[in-house]
DNA sequence: CACCAGGCTCCGA
DNA sequence: TCGGAGCATGGT
C-alpha cells in the first residue's frame, strides 16, 4: 500500500501530510500519526488492519484492471498502492455532501470545524500520541441542530443538506448499514431521498462507505475522462472493481497523463 | 473584477 | 425529460 496515493487521493478529507512522508488523521475516534514504515505494524491492528483494508488484494485487483483496456493499465500504473478505504458510511456520506461544488483544502476545514464544534475530544493514540482527536458527530448530534447553528462551518448552502441526512439517517428513512448488501440501484435511489444527494454524492458514499467497490462515481473530470481515453466504453465494463478503475482514472485526469 | 471548486435543486419549456 | 441559472464560501 502507498500511504500518500491513498489517503491524498480525494477519497477522505480528514488526513494531512503533517511533514515529508508523515501522515495524521482520524477515523472512528482514533488518531494516527505514522509514516510508511508503520505499515508492518498497523497490519497487526484489528481496526486500522480493517480501516486500510489490508485483506483486500490491490495488487491483482489492478492487474486485472489494467487487462481490460489499454488506457486504463497506464492509469493503473500511476496509481500502484492505492486502497479503497473502508470509512465509516456516515462520515463519508457528510464529506461527499459537503464535496458538492467545492475544492479539497476547504471541505477539509469544513468537516474539521463539524468535528470539532460538535463533539468532545476522544484522546485515545492507537500508536502514536498526538493532539486530541475530535470524533465524527454522530447523526442523532446533528439531527438536533438547526442551519442557524451550523453557520460556524460556513459550508453555506450545504448546511441543509447535512441537517436533511442527519435527519433521515437518525430515523432511519435511510438505513446506511443495510445498504452494504442490497442491489446497487436500489441503495443509490435510497440515498438520493436526501436532500442535496445526487448521483454522485450517491456513489462516493457507496463505494467510499459502504465500500460497494462495484459503485462508479462520475463527476466532471471523468465525464471528460471517459468520453477522451474510453470512447464507448460503459462503466459496467469494469466489474465488480469499477470503482477502483473510476479512482485511477480519475487520478490520471487530475493528475495529467504526463505525471508518474 | 472574473472564474473555479470531486453538484444539486429548482424552475421553465 | 432536459437545460441552465442560482447557490454560500473561499481561493486564485
Amino acid at each position: 500500500m502507498n500511504l500518500r496515493r491513498t489517503l491524498l487521493c480525494g477519497q477522505c478529507f480528514r488526513w494531512r501530510e503533517i511533514a515529508p512522508d508523515v501522515f495524521a488523521g482520524t477515523a472512528g475516534g482514533r488518531r494516527l500519526v505514522l509514516t510508511q514504515q508503520d505499515l508492518p505494524k498497523l497490519e497487526q491492528n484489528p481496526f486500522w488492519r480493517r480501516y486500510f483494508d489490508f485483506d483486500t488484494d490491490y495488487e491483482t485487483l489492478r492487474g486485472q484492471l489494467a487487462e481490460l483496456h489499454p488506457n486504463l493499465r497506464e492509469a493503473a500504473r500511476q496509481s500502484a498502492g492505492i486502497h479503497i478505504l473502508r470509512q465509516d458510511p456516515w462520515e463519508a456520506l457528510c464529506s461527499f455532501i459537503l464535496s458538492q461544488n467545492n475544492n479539497i483544502p476547504r471541505i477539509q476545514g469544513i468537516v474539521s470545524r463539524l468535528c470539532q464544534e460538535t463533539e468532545e475530544p476522544l484522546p485515545h493514540a492507537a500508536f502514536q500520541e498526538s493532539a486530541a482527536a475530535h470524533p465524527f458527530p454522530r447523526p442523532e448530534t446533528l439531527a438536533g441542530l438547526t442551519e442557524a447553528q451550523l453557520a460556524p462551518l460556513r459550508c453555506g448552502f450545504r448546511a441543509r443538506y447535512l441537517l436533511d441526512a442527519a435527519q433521515k439517517v437518525a430515523d432511519g428513512t435511510v438505513p446506511l448499514e443495510q445498504l452494504r448488501t442490497v442491489p446497487l440501484a436500489e441503495a443509490r435511489a435510497a440515498l438520493m431521498q436526501i436532500v442535496g444527494v445526487g448521483p454522485k454524492v450517491a456513489d462516493c458514499t457507496l463505494l467510499y462507505g459502504l465500500h460497494r467497490m462495484e459503485a462508479f462515481p462520475v463527476d466532471v473530470w471523468m465525464k471528460r475522462a471517459m468520453a477522451q481515453w474510453f470512447p464507448g466504453v460503459e462503466p459496467a465494463a469494469f466489474g465488480a472493481a469499477a470503482g477502483l478503475a473510476q479512482q485511477y482514472i480519475f487520478n490520471w485526469a487530475r493528475n495529467g497523463v504526463a505525471a508518474g
